[in-house]
RNA sequence: GGUGGCGUGUCCGAGCGGCCGAAGGAGCGCGCCUCGAAAGCGCGUGUUGGGGAAACUCAACCGUGGGUUCAAAUCCCACCGCCACCGCCA
C-alpha cells in the first residue's frame, strides 16, 4: 500500500510509476476521489458522535422527569450518529480497496518495459564448453534418471504433471543444499525459521500475493486457507500489526519453507523436468530495516545470493529486472540467472526484491524511530530454490558417464564427492 | 472432539452500564538527595486520526465483528486466540 497522503501531494508520481507497470494510471483519481469522500464521512460522523457524548452526560446528570424527556429526544440523535457511521464506514472500505489495487512506486533507475527488457548487470563465471570435453551435456531429466535422484514419471503417476519425487542422492542433495544455505546464513547473522505454509487472508492480502499473483496461489475455500507461494508470505506477517524497536534493527531471516504454485498461464513452459514445478523447497531471506537503509540492505542480499551461486561453481549472470515483471510489491527486483547448458541460456535461479514500506503498511508493521512511529522497509531474496538448483548443478557438473562431481561447499554436507550412477 | 476458565496500556493487574482512556503496582524518563550509585521522595509516562503557532481540543481504540441502550471495557450474540483437564493422535 502506498501511503495516502504521499498519493494526495504527489499523484502525478504514482500515475506515472503506474504507467510504468503497464497498469491503469486511472486507479490514482479513483483512489483520490474515494480518500475526499472518506475523509467528508470521518468529519460528519465526528462532529455527530460528539454531540452525542455531550448529550449523554447531560442525561447522566439529569434526574426524573427532566430524564425521562431528555431520553425522548436521544433516540432520534442515535439514529443520526449510526447512519453516519455506516456511512463512514462503507467510505472507508472503498477507500481501502481502492488504494490496494496500486501497486508500489517505481524506483526510478529500475529499467522500463516487459519481461524482455532486463538489463544485464554482470556476469559471473564462464559457461563451460562442451565441446572442449569431447561429449553432449545430458539434460536434468536424463541425469536424475542415470543417478536415481529425479522420478518425474511417478510424480505425474501420484500427484499429475509438475510434481516429481526426488529419491536417493536427489534428496541427499536437497538436505545438503539447505543445511549449506542455512549455515551461511546463520554465520551471516540470519535467524533460522521453520514457517507455516497455510496462512490466513490477511497475511496473503498483505503480502501482495492476492493481486495481479492470486491467479498462481492455491487455495483451501473449505477452511478459508492459502497455501504459500514463498516463505515471504509467513516471514512478512511474522511481525504482522507489531511495533518494532527501531535499534534491533535490521530483522534478518532465513526461512526454510515448501512454496506451492498453481503456475496457471504457463500451460507448455518448461514441461520437462523440474524447472518449473507446483511444489518445491526454498530457504528464503526476509528482513525489515529502515526505510533508509533499504538500498543498500537490497545489495547485501543480493551479494548473499551471488556467494550461494558462486559456492556452487556455476557461472550466472545479474539483471536488473524490467518495471512491467516486477510484481506489485518491488519498487526493484534483481534476479541471478544460472547457466544451463542443455538449454544455452540462463535461467532464473533467485531472486531479490525491495519492497520498501509497501508490505509493511498493508501489514502495519511498523518501528519506533526517536518519538515517532513508522512503517518499516521490507525485502525478500532467494538463498536457494531446491529444484532449480539442482538443475544447474547436475547440468553443470556432469561428465561424460553421466556421473556428477560434487561442488566442494557441498561435500561436507553431502559425505561424497561424486554421484554415481545407479 | 468434549468440559471449564480467560483475553484490559510496555508488563502485572483492578474495573463488570454514565463521574473510565481506564485504579494500583512494576518498568521507563526527569528532578531532589549522594563524592557517585542503590534505596527513598516528588513529578511525568499509550496509540491513531482531525483542528490549532502553541497551551490545548475533538473523535476512535479495553482480542475481532455485530447487537441492545440516550450512553458499553462493563450486558447479549458470533468468531478468533490463550490456559487447564479429558479423549484421540504424528
Amino acid at each position: 500500500m502506498i501511503d495516502i497522503k504521499y498519493i494526495r501531494e504527489n499523484p502525478e508520481t504514482v500515475r506515472a510509476s503506474q504507467r510504468g507497470r503497464g497498469e491503469d494510471p486511472s486507479i490514482v483519481d479513483q483512489v483520490l476521489a474515494a480518500d475526499e469522500a472518506r475523509r467528508n464521512a470521518i468529519v460528519e460522523f465526528e462532529a455527530l458522535r460528539a454531540e452525542q457524548n455531550i448529550f449523554s452526560k447531560s442525561v447522566g446528570a439529569a434526574k426524573g422527569d427532566e430524564r425521562a424527556a431528555l431520553l425522548e429526544s436521544g433516540k432520534s440523535l442515535s439514529a443520526d450518529v449510526k447512519a453516519a457511521d455506516t456511512r463512514r464506514a462503507e467510505a472507508d472500505t472503498k477507500s481501502q480497496e481502492l488504494t490496494l489495487l496500486l501497486s508500489n512506486l517505481l524506483d526510478p533507475s529500475a529499467p522500463i518495459g516487459g519481461e524482455a527488457d532486463f538489463v544485464v548487470l554482470e556476469h559471473v563465471g564462464t559457461p563451460r564448453d562442451f565441446s572442449q570435453d569431447g561429449f553432449k551435456p545430458k539434460d536434468h531429466v536424463e541425469l536424475g534418471k542415470l543417478l536415481g535422484a529425479i522420478d518425474t514419471e511417478r510424480g505425474a503417476k501420484v500427484s499429475g504433471a509438475r510434481f516429481y519425487y526426488l529419491t536417493g542422492v536427489g534428496a541427499l542433495l536437497e538436505f545438503a543444499l539447505v543445511n549449506y544455505a542455512i549455515s551461511s546464513a546463520v554465520k551471516a547473522g540470519f535467524i533460522p525459521m521453520i514457517t507455516p505454509v497455510l496462512v490466513k487472508p490477511p497475511a496473503m492480502e498483505g503480502t501482495g500475493f492476492l493481486g495481479q499473483a492470486a491467479e498462481n496461489v492455491f487455495a483451501l475455500e473449505k477452511d478459508d486457507f492459502y497455501l504459500v507461494g514463498t516463505s515471504e508470505v509467513p516471514l512478512a506477517a511474522f511481525h504482522m500489526d507489531e511495533i518494532l524497536d527501531g535499534e534491533k534493527l535490521p530483522l534478518r531471516y532465513a526461512g526454510y519453507s515448501t512454496c506451492f504454485r498453481r503456475e496457471a498461464g504457463t500451460y507448455g513452459k518448461d514441461t520437462r523436468g523440474i524447472i518449473r514445478v507446483h511444489q518445491f523447497d526454498k530457504v528464503e531471506m526476509f528482513v525489515f530495516c529502515k526505510p533508509e537503509d533499504a538500498v543498500a540492505e537490497h545489495q547485501r542480499i543480493l551479494q548473499w545470493e551471488k556467494d550461494f551461486i558462486s559456492a556452487m561453481d556455476i557461472p550466472f549472470r545479474v539483471i536488473d529486472v524490467a518495471s512491467g515483471d516486477l510484481g506489485s510489491s518491488a519498487t526493484r527486483k534483481f534476479d541471478c540467472e544460472a547457466w544451463i547448458p542443455t538449454q544455452g541460456t540462463y535461467r532464473e535461479v533467485t531472486s531479490t526484491s525491495n519492497c520498501t514500506e509497501f508490505q509493511a503498511r498493508r501489514l502495519n508493521i511498523r518501528m519506533k524511530d526517536g518519538q515517532s512511529t513508522k512503517p518499516v522497509a521490507t525485502l525478500n531474496g532467494t538463498l536457494v530454490a531446491i529444484p532449480r538448483m539442482i538443475v544447474a548443478i547436475l547440468e553443470n557438473h556432469q561428465n561424460a558417464d553421466g556421473t556428477v562431481n560434487v561442488p566442494a561447499s557441498l561435500r561436507p554436507f553431502l559425505g561424497m564427492t561424486r554421484f554415481e550412477l545407479v
